[in-house]
RNA sequence: GCCCCCAUCGUCCAGCGGCCUAGGACGCCUGCCUUUCACGCAGGUAACACGGGUUCGAAUCCCGUUGGGGGUGCCA
């Protein structure tokens, strides 16, 4: 038999990190057992069925290279047989109408001295079909439901505490619970591979789907939750998890990949930074842990660069584009005054040094700009150039050397480090952040005699003028 | 409250009864390399939540405690 998984997201904005971790596994168990992957779209309530939204997800994920076989397919198409199947489920007596609003229920329930849910009041009342009623399915009175979970081993619930649950809205539409059971027996679903905020959901589904007669069930894994600093369920309201924030911030899908297959699963060789197909190969849905894990950024910044070094330098300066031209991110210098030839003369070593592609601008733009800032309360500035010995005098040895220095980078670096030798200090780190505005960068003098002299000479005055 | 899940360095992962004086990666620290920074290289820091069992032997199995999380909607 062959395995068949399917990522069924509620559209419900744009895809975030949790669900298009939820959408890899999917991925990686079914290439690596050889199944099919179905995308499924659970619009079931009416006020998610936007077509902007099904962009937000289908996009992201062939971004990031996974596939699907089928689909996708809409739960909102599927609607009649979700009617259907409560129907049936009424007919049976498995199912009855209950018009009590949530607060009633609630408030009999406080009278009643009972916890919270729902505790079946309408059961047996012969309640008639009617424009406020709801279906609830009847929950058996005793019994034990228990899920053989692939990632978790056996969880037992015991049927008396789940409630009468709704399947069918006052509205006429099911709920996702039916859809689910129904979508997964038509799709012929052999692996349910998701989140684990819906573990409890699950004896729900397994119950309709034995009313209903649906056959062999399908096996189910859930995956442990991501979650941020505070260990709470990652979220769109609290946490920057959008998915396409990421990629347009300079991240590379396959590193996104390959960090997000590190999140609840390593490779028994643990070597971390590898391939796709490699993952694919070591991946066992068995071995996927049960604790939630922490998105930490920090080590998506480091597997990102291990990325981006890994380019071949023509790839990378042709993805820089957008980040050097300000299409997505911000330039902090003006458009006309940027020279493609000097990024691509000093690409290579940009590529050295940043994690992700919006870091490149900081790299470049004292290149592109005619005056460039000085942070006088940063480390750098005091430690490298305040506090520099004969900070003055190298500066004022400098830009009286550059005032006829021949103009290359040979020549001035040349010149540079003479009146260092002369007054016996270090000059190059003086030199460079009087020029660059900071310590830390690339390689400088090339770049530096791509500019004009006078450029250089005003911001060795500027500086010397701060001291 | 009730139900369910979880528990190895700060973080992610390895470990599935003896190979563990617990391994790798990120981070952090030190040194080397280097005219800066970064890369690279060599080191260092740091964990089996606690208490009972089971066993010749437990990070690994069982129970409890504590802690964390998820669910508890006419959302999914």
């Amino acid at each position: 038999m062959t395995t068949r998984v399917r990522f069924a997201p509620a559209p419900t904005g744009f895809l975030h990190v949790g669900s298009a971790r939820s959408a890899l596994f999917n991925w990686l168990y079914a290439q690596s057992t050889g199944g099919e992957m179905i995308l499924r779209i659970e619009d079931t309530d009416a006020a998610l069925r936007k077509p902007e939204f099904i962009d937000a997800i289908v996009k992201p994920l062939q971004t990031l290279g996974i596939t699907w076989d089928e689909g996708p397919y809409y739960q909102s198409q599927r609607k009649q047989f979700h009617v259907d199947a409560v129907e049936q489920l009424v007919a049976s007596g498995n199912a009855y109408f209950c018009n009590l609003t949530r607060d009633e229920a609630d408030a009999l329930a406080k009278e009643a001295g009972l916890p919270g849910g729902y505790h079946g009041w309408s059961r047996d009342k012969g309640i008639e079909d009617g424009p406020d009623c709801v279906v609830r399915f009847r929950t058996p009175d005793e019994g034990e439901i228990v899920i053989d979970d692939v990632i978790r081993g056996e969880v037992r619930f015991n049927t008396a505490e789940l409630e009468d649950f709704v399947i069918r809205r006052s509205d006429g539409s099911p709920t996702f619970l039916v859809a689910n059971a129904v979508d997964d027996a038509d799709m012929s679903i052999s692996h349910v591979i998701r989140g684990e905020d819906l573990l409890n959901t699950t004896p729900k589904v397994m119950l309709l789907w034995d009313a209903l007669d649906l056959g062999e069930k399908p096996t189910y894994a859930h995956l442990p939750l991501l979650v941020n600093e505070q260990r709470k369920k990652l979220s769109k309201r609290r946490d920057d998890v959008s998915l396409m924030d990421f990629l347009s911030k300079g991240y590379l899908p396959e590193a996104m990949v390959n960090h997000l297959a590190l999140l609840g699963w390593g490779p028994p060789d643990e070597k971390e930074i590898r391939p796709i197909s490699e993952i694919i190969e070591l991946f066992k849905l068995e071995n996927v842990n049960k604790g939630s894990a922490f998105f930490d950024v920090t080590k998506l910044n480091h597997i990102n660069g291990e990325y981006i070094r890994a380019l071949p330098v023509e790839t990378f300066i042709e993805m820089a584009e957008p980040f050097v031209y300000g299409v997505d991110t911000e330039i902090t210098w003006d458009k006309d005054n940027y020279k493609p030839e000097v990024f691509e003369m000093v690409a290579g070593d940009v590529q050295q040094r940043v994690s992700t592609f919006s870091e490149i601008p900081h790299f470049i733009s004292w290149l592109f700009t005619d005056a460039v800032e000085y942070d006088t309360e940063s480390k750098g500035w005091n430690k490298g150039l305040r506090k520099a010995k004969k900070a003055p005098e190298i500066l004022d040895g400098i830009a009286e050397a550059f005032a006829d220095v021949q103009w290359t980078g040979e020549a001035m670096n040349a010149a540079v480090s003479e009146v260092g030798d002369r007054l016996e200090v270090r000059s190059q780190v003086p030199a460079r952040i009087a020029i660059t505005g900071t310590n830390a960068g690339i390689p400088l003098w090339d770049a530096a005699a791509t500019l004009d002299r006078d450029v250089v000479l005003r911001r060795l005055a500027a500086a010397r003028a701060l001291l």
